[in-house]
DNA sequence: GCCTCTTGTGGAAACGATTGCACGGCCCTT
DNA sequence: AAGGGCCGTGCAATCGTTTCCACAAGAGGC
């Protein structure tokens, strides 16, 4: 059906492997013939058949990208980088979304190696290092993404959760606020866990003690913001401040503010994390810890090319990266009224 | 490295065809054998390795999806419901973002091809049906989504855009108004023509004559309805309802609306095309016409599956999909005030 | 008891590229 | 003038599967 090599070298009066040279190579072929071959295959119209260099030289130029879901503004926009730093490189993405669920992460992972790709970006669980390491170990670039995993032999690039929240808090602490609220994330998540030292290290800095009743932590749904923003606002405590470091609740944490009338930042400063187009125009315009997203993606990218440059697989980059947070300031904080 | 099925038959004592046959197959194997061969091939931890099969069968169980961008609300939605199901089928998606440029459509359409996918999935300019209809020519399922090409040979699923602004136009007209502002697409973009058409022809149905200067159309981008939204509020003419059809342009409508102190519906009915979760939760929330990205997703995955599960390609189906917009509502609009 | 038909199996040829090896010719050196 | 080296090229093996064909053995019909 489609024009294989083997006609272009007939066409070209060469054997396929003067063909086969000829378009790929970088042996030594007399200009002359080059040229014959490469008209001749612009003549035919030929385009490689990536399956059968695939199987003789093992490489597919393929990358496989495995993620939560594609709704996760943060998500999305590495998808997006990812794919358009690889596609510029000649590569191919292949996109795969695990639901947080292990065992399909698993299966995903070992139909990416079936597949033969050439690297595999990882926004993981964790608990898939045998296989990740396996696969670096066959010679597949892993680049671990925003998830940390300890026996993860390939190089990781983390968002800075920690700093982030923390100079957040110290940012509401300096506007002279004492009584901040703290909606994360669980502690399975490495995120939820961070984002919650950074604001307890913040406090601890100001030689404040945490207090447990401010501190409420759920699932990465809109409902349980809600449901945080609730019982916040009618627990004994008034609070002046709120750091939402859970991104699926700040959908629930925003329209919960506005249904219960609260005035921001009048009534409250509110300081929410990863950066999106709502965030810019609500009203106020809320101020939020960027982490990065872009950046990270880049730097992954980054690593992954590396890896597959390199040919050497001894002197393998096994660091982990932290991309810095960025506090972007706008309008939804103020000092306390008194 | 990897295991293979040469050695997964050695360990069972059968011939590599046999292996064959037991494992993937549908000819007559003894259950004697394919037990065994199967034990083998779980003992050795074997895995097909797909580009071999793919050379000889000509079966990837790879789908292209081309698109735009990840970053518009209607995309991400449909790349995230077409992974999930292809996965489920057991089929990979390697996606493409084109940016809305042809050429670079047609390089990644024939990238795809390169790959030997099994199928594409095409949200697309229309301008390459040459290379879809070649491709669907060559045994690769095609279907076009959104975006329509007269001259393809494939399935095509559309949203109802005509009718969802038809209906939205009517709904504010019901309500009264009079004067009812459309900020659009351009016409290049099948969208930009067909939510127009809706709008003009509710507005006939009433006997009304489209008044040009009430009608703003402009790029997929926040700044242009921003300035859409200042010429039509410091225009002649008071406008009392707002369509705003440009999903990119939204993202400048709504702080525009709020920074010039408009309220909602008070002063201003609006509604908005295309649903997402920002519109949602924004005060007061947002009357929208939902175009149904989630089922558009879905019939095209069904088309295309239809496409790969059906062996006789003669009697294909070409025919062009709509799936029916909805109107949401919400609480943005109201009757106009005397 | 012979012939045919079915069933299960193995041999070997693809699929379309890459690549190690060998070879013929030319240039250069001595 | 002869020998060594390099350059350009072709032959053929190879990657891991699938699948066509042939064949052996057993079942069943007459």
């Amino acid at each position: 059906m489609a024009v294989t090599m083997r006609e272009v070298a007939e066409h070209a009066g060469v054997s396929v492997s003067t063909a086969s040279r000829a378009l790929g190579g970088s042996t030594s072929i007399s200009e002359e013939t080059r040229t014959r071959v490469m008209s001749a295959a612009s003549d035919l119209g030929y385009r490689v058949n990536r399956a059968a260099r695939s199987l003789r030289s093992r490489e597919s130029r393929l990358i496989g990208l495995v993620l939560n879901n594609l709704l996760n503004a943060s998500f999305h926009t590495i998808a997006q980088v990812v794919q358009r730093r690889l596609a510029a490189e000649g590569y191919q993405l292949i996109l795969c979304t695990t639901d947080a669920d292990v065992t399909t992460e698993r299966n995903l992972l070992e139909t990416l190696a079936d597949h033969g790709v050439d690297g595999v970006l990882v926004i993981g669980s964790g608990q898939n290092a045998e296989i990740t390491n396996a696969l670096q170990a066959s010679g597949t670039a892993v680049v671990n993404v925003i998830r940390s995993s300890r026996r993860s032999t390939s190089p990781t690039v983390l968002a800075a959760d920690r700093d982030g929240s923390y100079e957040a808090t110290r940012f509401l602490l300096e506007l002279g606020h004492r009584s901040i609220g703290f909606i994360g994330g669980p502690d399975t998540a490495d995120s939820g866990r961070e984002r919650l030292r950074g604001y307890r290290d913040a406090l601890e800095s100001e030689g404040l003690e945490l207090d447990e009743s401010l501190v409420l932590r759920g699932t990465f749904t809109p409902e349980f913001g809600t449901a945080a923003v609730d019982q916040l606002l009618s627990g004994p405590h008034r609070i002046t401040a709120l750091l939402s470091a859970n991104h699926e609740a700040t959908f629930g944490v925003l329209p919960a503010l506005v249904a219960r009338g609260v005035h921001i930042p009048d009534d409250l400063s509110l300081v929410c994390y990863e950066d999106m187009p709502v965030l810019q125009m609500w009203q106020p315009p809320v101020t939020v810890v960027d982490n990065g997203a872009q950046a990270i993606a880049d730097l992954a990218v980054n690593l992954l090319l590396d890896q597959l440059r390199r040919r050497d697989p001894a002197q393998r980059d096994t660091r982990t990266y932290r991309v810095g947070a960025e506090l972007l300031l706008r309008s939804s904080c103020a000092p306390p009224r008194p």
